[in-house]
DNA sequence: TTTACAACCGACCCCTTGGTCGGTTACAAT
DNA sequence: ATTGTAACCGACCAAGGGGTCGGTTGTAAA
């Protein structure tokens, strides 16, 4: 057989970077359909409908891409500066066009939650993930931190500062605005620690 | 004549909520057109096109709410209070569709920015406006404040914040995790005073 | 070598979209 | 009463969207 599982990895990969780029809706199929010089049929030979290869996305493209992210970042044994140098390493390592296409996480939150709710579960699912990833991991170091801390509250906050500052990149078109915000989002998390 | 400025302003009005609840893209002029109960004709003869109403609602509807909404939170004698009333005000006093529909400006910067110069350049616009508001008032009373703020990004941090909650409440579809995310911006602010 | 079927192809379909345009209607000025 | 024109109407159009389906091709098994 021509190889199968490549084939849709393919498709897989190319729909992730253009629904990261334009949006899910604004994806269209012939777009992905070019990119991967790949016909309509093979692609409805593997998803059965647009919605459906958007999930796939999610599941097998951002999900582990998240994690892979996030977790060494907080799972050092300092999470508090392996959190600032994971957005630092962001600002500098990034390309503009990367930091102006925005999270994916937030990008589909923003598009998919209130029209479809397959799409809405898999992103507050993951969102919760990510909430505990960093709530429990600030939590095995409360003892250098702030006493009146609330883990899930701040875990929650520092994600949506994040995503907020990946939002405000886009007018500006370029890094700079972002890693305003980044540098303050920094200050925040290292005033977390006793002082 | 037929009020022709009435027609527009309600043209305007309902193309505002729409453009609100579903976006610019996904917004038709269809809907509007059967919510105005008026005919396409006459949405031609006031608007060019749908991108130009796009730029009038934005320009006519949103602008103004928007400096309605936060110039008497920040002119206020203490803008530190100011923000924490006007946050904690918008989770009890807002429906819970207002807050999933999310902040109109913030939904607009993701969705256009990237695709339209015309919508970019003015939401730009709008979050530097928002931004300096906020900066100046902060600078206003830095007598109260700990000696080494930075206004710009601070203020820059704040809207940041509060966009990326109320991106956070999509997903959710309830107010909770965003009152969560806010009583942590509150926090914030205020511990931006002196200790 | 034959067979069976997964893998793939692309012309076609229907629907919705933004946009056009020739025509009608109401009203203000003469 | 006539007329000029702003305001409005809605049938129509081309483009592009997702999705379908009968047909072809490659290859592993018999």
């Amino acid at each position: 057989m021509r190889d199968a599982e490549q084939t849709r990895q393919n498709i897989l990969e190319i729909s992730g970077d253009e629904i990261h780029k334009h949006g899910f809706t604004a994806t269209s199929l012939s777009s992905i359909l070019k990119r991967c010089k790949v016909s309509k049929g093979a692609l409805y030979h593997h998803f059965p409908n647009k919605m459906e290869l958007g999930y796939a996305v999610f599941e097998e493209i951002y999900t582990p891409m998240f994690l892979a992210m996030w977790q060494p970042a907080v799972e050092v044994d300092d999470p508090i500066e392996g959190l600032c140098q994971f957005f630092s390493l962001m600002c500098t390592e990034s390309s503009c066009d990367e930091i102006v296409s925005g999270c994916p996480l937030n990008n589909l939150c923003q598009e998919m939650s209130g029209i479809d709710e397959g799409f809405r579960l898999r992103v507050l699912n993951m969102q919760q993930q990510l909430n505990q990833l960093i709530a429990l991991n600030l939590q095995r170091v409360s003892a250098q931190l702030r006493p009146d801390i609330d883990f899930s509250q701040v875990a929650y906050f520092i994600v949506a500062s994040f995503h907020g500052s990946s939002s405000l990149s886009k007018s500006s078109q370029n890094k700079e605005l972002f890693s305003k915000v980044i540098k303050e989002l920094c200050l925040y998390i290292t005033n977390l620690r006793r002082n």
